[in-house]
DNA sequence: GCAAAAGTGTTCCTGGTACACCCATGT
DNA sequence: ACATGGGTGTACCAGGAACACTTTTGC
């Protein structure tokens, strides 16, 4: 195998915006970094790629690692490669963003890096440039769950309508008219009425609704508006 | 300076989808490629990451050493880390996107990768993943140019209605009432009206019109729908 | 005078928005 | 009975889509 002559090498990272919903705010699940430097700070989720390590494997295994699941929503946000991001040596990072049912994941066991769920509004300091990824992360995500069915993978299987109306007056923060939203989100058909519910929160208790996988994985990339799209991003 | 131990680096490349457009079909800059592997086969234009180098300014170096142009319009793409994508040894790769004028261009003194604009719908063969990337670059584009004005960017400073319409009909593959696109298109107040333009194509002539910079750049993220955008997307 | 492209207006209809009241239940 | 959140209907308006004819000029 001839390799190309000349050519420095770095090291390349994969680092993990994690988004769970707890059906209030919006949060991020970050870790308290293990290694040195700034071991002990707020940080992403991250690792290395390894040497046969497809992008898409190590984002997933570094999910998993940190949160026991697998099979969730990822997708690649962005490179970030300032020569200076990490003051130990020069390291690429691929950042990902993953949505998660906050509620799956309690139930797993997490590893030692002592993960918490942090309100998306009160971000305490991150290391490096994570900051800037998260930022991006949220921008990401605000842009894209305005066009397509994107945000039921915050919620469990079941859930209900008030609760989706929540998590996009989270996500947006401002307040939308939930008849409004509750008519273009029924048009979309995309959602299959259920039982009751009863105790939570509510007196009169509110329906559940399921998403009906089979439009819903035909339509991912759908185009389809939730939201008074046009103003939202001001 | 200490480092992380055991952990293995891999090299970073940058590859650039450069796209132009003649008036008639949209077009990419494809280079023959100067290293072996593959040497002489066509190939995006690339080049390694240097040790202090910024992503964006690598990207905008690459670009400019193939088309002599600088601020010109680029963003970054995606990260293609497929470990056997270059079989020579495991090669990140950086691609970006670029929108340039075409005309512009072809003023410039090229270097020795013997480049070619080549129409979008009729690639040859590329070299590793270069077709992935085009065909993300594409969709990316079509996208993004749905909801924002960003086609400019692939015309000369002035230019005309006709133009732009042919502009938008070549990327989609679709043909678009002239009347709807150029009442959309007024309605954004993002053009100034200029002189008459005699010559080519036409014996009546249209009318050039520039690009309001000022209400351009603050609005660039804007968000206007200068297609029937729900539509364009099957 | 005719061919070729530029330019322009109207109607219809969908879908977005604003807005206020009744319902079901637990306490 | 009342407080709390769940659920629903209507009227208005803006903007998207469909559609065809006139204008200018070079030949």
């Amino acid at each position: 195998m001839k390799k190309y002559a000349g050519q420095s090498a770095m090291l390349v990272a994969i680092d993990c915006i994690i988004f769970g919903f707890d059906g209030d705010e919006l949060k991020l699940l970050l870790i308290q970094r293990g290694l040195e430097p700034e071991k002990g700070k707020w940080s992403l989720m991250g690792g290395f790629v390894k040497p046969k390590e497809d992008l898409e494997k190590a984002a997933a295994r570094i999910l998993k690692q940190l949160t026991g699941l697998e099979d969730v929503y990822m997708e690649q946000l962005q490179a970030f490669g300032d020569p200076d991001r990490d003051p130990v040596e020069r390291t690429l990072s691929i950042a990902w963003f993953a949505l998660v049912d906050i509620h799956k994941y309690e139930k797993q066991l997490s590893d030692d890096h002592h993960p918490e769920w942090v309100p998306v509004k009160k971000l305490p300091k991150l290391v490096f440039d994570h900051r800037k990824m998260v930022d991006l992360a949220k921008k990401r995500l605000q842009y894209k769950a305005a066009l397509h069915p994107l945000l039921f993978e915050l919620l469990p299987d079941r859930f209900t309508i008030p609760q989706l109306l929540n998590l996009y007056q989270a996500l947006y923060d401002k307040k939308l008219d939930k008849r409004n939203f509750n008519r273009k989100l029924l048009s979309a058909k995309l959602l299959i009425k259920q039982k009751y519910k009863k105790k939570e929160g509510s007196r009169r208790g509110a329906f559940y609704y399921k998403l009906d996988k089979r439009k819903y994985y035909s339509n991912i990339d759908a185009f389809m508006s939730f939201l008074p799209a046009r103003e939202i991003f001001s």
